[in-house]
DNA sequence: TATTTGTGAAACCTTATGGTTTCGTTATTA
DNA sequence: TAATAACGAAACCATAAGGTTTCACAAATA
């Protein structure tokens, strides 16, 4: 039962929590009163984002506090920033591709007229 | 059973397999045969990056060609991107008072000494 | 001290996941 | 035309995932 940072992610709720405590700490009962699905599924949820190095949870009391350690989304940016740098290029030589058309004041064909602007890095 | 692209590269033999096609396309004989695991169990895999959009299947002849959709990955960084700029400038300002620490000749807490060169966006 | 609050863990259930073997179908090719 | 290559799909299996209810226990509080 490897755990990674893409498993701790896979899941839309434990996203969310992630969401929630990214930038203040929250203790497992306020992180499990914002969703419909009982405290303990949503204890075992922050178990295995635990487990994965994505929160840290620190006893302060009775209470647990649980941190966000967003840092190890790392492993996740590594592995698609290549990939994102192919599609960004793709992207890119076909921008440039519909400004020399454009600028030459020839026709766009059809089927690669621009839709949206595109995003740049 | 909603499926997206953080679901898609959960799993380590799927992300092996955007791996190998990210460059250049291969049929399903081929990927699979790069695994230990079956072809089904690959066939199966590469169903699930098609119908998560990461993968195109392409029929030619009695091939079918897998084609990588890198941009899907998009969903995922974008994901991350807010929680990166923080982890990221988090560490900017570590680096930075570290700057200023040596620039005033003082001396280093050997707790905050740099270990790697901190990357940046 | 008695009670409430915040939590961890166990037992259990249903469904999804990742894998297998087997079989049928369509293109190639000998 | 017969054999083989490249699939797709079905049936099946073990285990993981995500959820529930219940119980136990320590800390805070009335």
């Amino acid at each position: 039962m490897k755990r990674d940072a893409f498993l701790a992610i896979a899941d839309p709720t434990r996203r969310e929590i992630i969401n929630m405590i990214a930038f203040h700490s929250l203790n497992v009962n306020t992180v499990a009163s914002h969703f419909k699905v009982s405290r303990t599924a949503i204890y075992k949820h922050l178990k295995i984002l635990s487990q994965c190095g994505l929160v840290q949870i620190n006893q302060q009391g009775r209470e647990r506090i649980c941190e966000a350690k967003l840092e190890k989304l790392q492993d996740v940016s590594d592995w698609i920033e290549p990939y994102q740098k192919v599609w960004a290029t793709r992207l890119d030589s076909l921008d440039n591709y519909l400004h020399r058309l454009q600028s030459q004041n020839e026709k766009i064909p059809e089927q690669v007229k621009k839709k949206k602007p595109v995003k740049r890095t």
